[in-house]
DNA sequence: AAAAATAGTTTGAAAATTTAATAATTCTTT
DNA sequence: AAAGAATTATTAAATTTTCAAACTATTTTT
């Protein structure tokens, strides 16, 4: 229907400007849009392995090691070996890295954010309840990119 | 505000879904990221020049130029020199590459529009409304990456 | 008709990405 | 417990992407 059709040419720009975006912000913060997507995530849940990077953000062990290594050449992260699994490296963003995270200017959302604290209290909560409706119905890409993270990184040391 | 953070959260995932969708069609279609937009940039607007092109998809001209060639040795898209203004190259997509970009299977909007579809008419209405207003407040991005496409002079002239 | 500006390409180099091979460690099964 | 299989990360080699700077061709300005 023409409603479909609409709503996914509005879906389809809100990608483009994130694309945009992404560049953007990578383009001002030194970093490939990659590096970007790697300390993002390793912001968001902390404890990740080099392993559950790659997953996250959909590329393979390989490209996160030798990006890792940039990342960790200009000390933005650094890796600790696993105590409980040695095979396993946790990586962690360090204080410059979380600094130039948190500083990166987000035009975008900073744009939208000023106009979003503009409307009524009412529409915000419409446009909430919408957007989290969008994303639920769109959740499923994620599934089958990176299988599940199962059970936490709550690293119980076996007795053994 | 809680509903401003919520609403970012949303559009954050959002943008990760993106991201995620357009590497994974990249990999489909055996394109790189950058080729795909420049795909849909030609798509979407005919008569491009490759200056335009990189400001459109945010790189720089050198890149799309030898970005262009490899597309042109896939026969996805020709140039075509500019009549009259002969330092100008007109990029269009040849008939492969507007079946690539056809039959491209997007995954993600696929299952969206499965979603959508089961909804209640007055439920598709209002999102649709959202949507848009939301898109509408990201739009300025776009203007300072790509200042503006002023009145086409379309002047084409085919293979010589 | 020079000089300056614009459009695109080429070149050389760094970084990103992938597949395949390797190394280290842990888990399984006998 | 030892041998073999599986997991996790890294390295190696090849390709691709990307950009800045230099360059060519064309148009516009002076």
């Amino acid at each position: 229907m023409d409603q479909l059709n609409d709503a996914l040419v509005s879906l389809r720009q809100i990608m483009r400007a994130a694309d945009l975006n992404a560049r953007k912000l990578a383009k001002e913060t030194g970093l490939s849009i990659s590096q970007l997507l790697v300390l993002q995530a390793i912001e968001q849940s902390t404890d990740l392995t080099a392993g559950e990077i790659a997953k996250e953000v959909n590329l393979t062990q390989a490209t996160i090691s030798s990006l890792l290594d940039r990342l960790e050449q200009r000390e933005l992260v650094h890796r600790v070996r696993g105590a409980a699994d040695r095979r396993k490296v946790y990586v962690a963003l360090t204080e410059t890295g979380r600094a130039l995270l948190s500083s990166a200017p987000e035009a975008l959302h900073d744009r939208f954010s000023d106009r979003f604290l503009k409307l009524e209290t009412w529409e915000q909560s419409m446009m909430v309840a919408v957007l989290q409706r969008v994303t639920g119905m769109m959740e499923a890409s994620d599934i089958d990119a990176a299988p599940v993270l199962d059970a936490g990184k709550i690293d119980r040391t076996p007795l053994s």
